[in-house]
RNA sequence: UCGGGAAUCGUCUAAUGGCAGGACAACGGAUUCUGAUUCCGUUUAUCUAGGUUCGAAUCCUAGUUCCCGAACCA
């Protein structure tokens, strides 16, 4: 008992610093203990497995402290945006199974409050109108060993400002030929600090905006006010924002968003990275374009889009972000940890059934020729420490899968000479059909290669259902399907798209130099019948061989099934020792 | 040569001056009609050097390493 008293406190829980920072402010009542979160995506792209870190952090805060969360796309780049991204967006947060508070919102449309907050900051001679050039400004904003030069339009009055801000506005000054700058401090240590642009001139398209603007805020202009305007609480971001703190909080300041305890705070957190994984979206988008992968979408990619079109469960995503947990860390989680956490899902929620990806024929010479027996066999996920067949308490659910005298086998499942612990089909030994029956190799056919073609089988008609009457034990169990009613399926077995942990990692090499040539592979399977009307997105087991999700090239002709990943495999390991 | 961040098992992450814990991985064993699952067990860590303290991952000093920052990108 003593001891129990001076146990020191336990968590088992992967840490959130965020998580307790928001719930000091909830307990201090700072903004009366309201919680308001956001996701602000750029829609120049899709959304990958880093972004469900930060969806799962950002509506998971909400959900935790029964505050808000807004999906925002900080639309302020019309150069690299478009509806396209917006609506695959939409669909990736809910399908991750999220729901945002009210209305989608858009940067966008805060253009004309934040065009008055300018206003104000040039009236308060807090901004002005600089007409240097673009490399005058890169010039003049000096580095990080040299302090920067003021511009020589730095002390315009702000009548003079104004005049000009407006004419920008109005469109009466080219592409390029004025920017607006925070008047800041040109010498600061923080070159963010250096008089930072709010706004430039772009006669570009906006995919929401249309032409109404040819002046456009940039990112520091616009997050901040925008959070403000949302009334967000908890601003939260990723480690390489850290360096615009300052400047955020100082624009909040000037537009008098309040004292700070009123304001949205910023909050950085380390974003996740996964080995064999690239997550940037120039470099998905560059997969893209050389049709390395065949789209967006493509199962091989870690957006969420590719992801789901695998297979992936949107619960294994978020159970993935619960364990890598929220630090202020760079750090690369291993993608064991993602692959555990998917196999972990799909193994509790897959119905089972039997498909042969790599046939080979067997024939069971002692089957009655044109014979079929029907089999009642499980397909339901077993329970947590059950067998899948055997041990039923309670009836089981069941689909018929039929024997017959020729049926498919998995070609590595059959070895003419074996090593030892091999508890498959080589001659002279028995192993169990799975649900079926006992059979033992007695013969093979090769053809003129030596290649063994065909295999031959006697079964033990004492064994319908899988187990010996005599009792004998049976190491070893494959899975099989009959010839005569086997569904023709093209299987895509996808494997990891790079071939080493950090494919961006080698000087003088790209991360195109490590894509796996054989990160996929197609096949024809011959699947058990009962798969043959499962609609697309269906989810499932082959036993033995990995989970599959049906994919939506599949014609009535033929299906298609995508392996999302394979079982885990401590055979293949003891055979290369 | 500047400014800002961060350093705990192989990886991610706890412990906020008091037993360095968990997850994944690895390894061994048990169970199994999936060589899966499940169960049990084992190995492995406080960046370095000083200091404060009865006691330091934690506090102090110095150093080292890594990341971010010089777009009219976000």
């Amino acid at each position: 008992m003593s001891a129990e008293k001076n146990a020191p406190p336990v968590n088992d829980n992967p840490g959130n610093f965020v998580e307790d920072l928001v719930r000091a402010d909830v307990e201090a009542n700072v903004q009366q203990g309201r919680v308001a979160t956001r996701f602000p995506p750029e829609p120049n792209g899709y959304l990958h497995i880093g972004h469900a870190k930060s969806i799962c952090l950002n509506f998971g805060l909400a959900e935790t402290f029964g505050g808000t969360c807004n999906l925002r796309f900080d639309d302020t780049n019309p150069e690299k945006e478009d509806v396209e991204y917006v609506e695959a967006i939409k669909d990736d947060v809910k399908w991750l199974g999220f729901s945002w508070a009210g209305e989608v919102r858009f940067a966008s449309d805060y253009f004309e409050q934040l065009y008055q907050f300018a206003e104000k900051m040039i009236e308060a001679g807090d901004a002005y109108v600089d007409s240097q050039t673009a490399d005058e400004i890169k010039e003049n904003r000096g580095d990080f060993y040299k302090v920067g030069k003021n511009s020589p339009f730095r002390d315009r009055s702000p009548a003079e400002n104004l005049a000009l801000f407006r004419e920008m506005r109005a469109g009466a000054h080219p592409d390029g030929s004025h920017v607006l700058r925070a008047k800041v401090d040109m010498a600061s240590t923080d070159l963010k600090l250096r008089d930072p642009l709010m706004y430039r001139i772009r006669r570009v398209h906006h995919h929401r905006t249309k032409d109404a603007w040819c002046i456009y805020p940039l990112y520091d202009w616009a997050h901040g006010q925008s959070d403000h305007i949302e009334k967000i609480t908890h601003s939260i971001c990723s480690l390489e924002f850290i360096n615009h703190r300052p400047l955020y909080e100082l624009f909040l300041e000037k537009i008098g968003a309040g004292p700070d305890t009123a304001r949205p705070k910023q909050i950085e957190f380390a974003k996740l990275v996964l080995t064999y994984t690239v997550m940037s979206k120039r470099r998905l988008k560059e997969l893209v374009d050389k049709n390395v992968v065949t789209g967006w979408d493509d199962p091989r990619m870690p957006t969420l889009a590719g992801q789901r079109r695998r297979g992936v469960t949107p619960a294994a995503l978020r159970a993935l972000c619960e364990r890598v947990g929220v630090a202020t860390k760079d750090s690369i989680v291993d993608v064991l940890l993602y692959e555990n956490a998917i196999r972990d899902d799909l193994n509790a929620t897959s119905p089972r059934f039997m498909g042969v990806v790599r046939p080979l024929k067997v024939t069971i010479v002692n089957f009655p020729e044109g014979e079929t027996l029907e089999i009642d066999a499980p397909y339901e996920a077993p329970k947590q420490g059950e067998a899948g067949a055997g041990a039923e308490a309670e009836p089981v659910p069941t689909r018929k899968v039929p024997l017959t005298r020729e049926i498919w086998i998995e070609r590595e499942d059959f070895m003419e000479v074996a090593p030892k612990k091999f508890f498959r089909l080589t001659p002279g030994q028995e192993v169990r059909l799975r649900y079926a029956c006992i059979v033992k190799c007695v013969g093979v056919n090769k053809d003129a290669a030596g290649e063994v073609t065909e295999v031959l089988c006697e079964w033990d008609p004492q064994s319908k259902g899988g187990n010996p009457a005599d009792g004998r034990k049976i190491k070893g169990t494959i899975h099989w399907v009959s010839q005569k009613h086997a569904v023709d399926a093209e299987v895509r077995l996808y494997d990891r798209l790079y071939t080493v942990e950090n494919p961006m990692g080698e000087k003088d090499k790209t991360f195109l130099d490590f894509v796996n040539p054989t990160s996929l592979e197609v096949v024809t399977a011959k699947l058990e019948p009962a798969l043959a009307d499962k609609g697309e997105g269906f989810r499932m087991q082959l036993e033995r061989v990995g989970y599959f999700c049906k994919d939506r090239d599949s014609t009535s002709e033929r299906p298609v099934w995508n392996r999302t990943i394979g079982l885990k495999d401590s055979w293949t390991k003891e055979k290369g020792a």
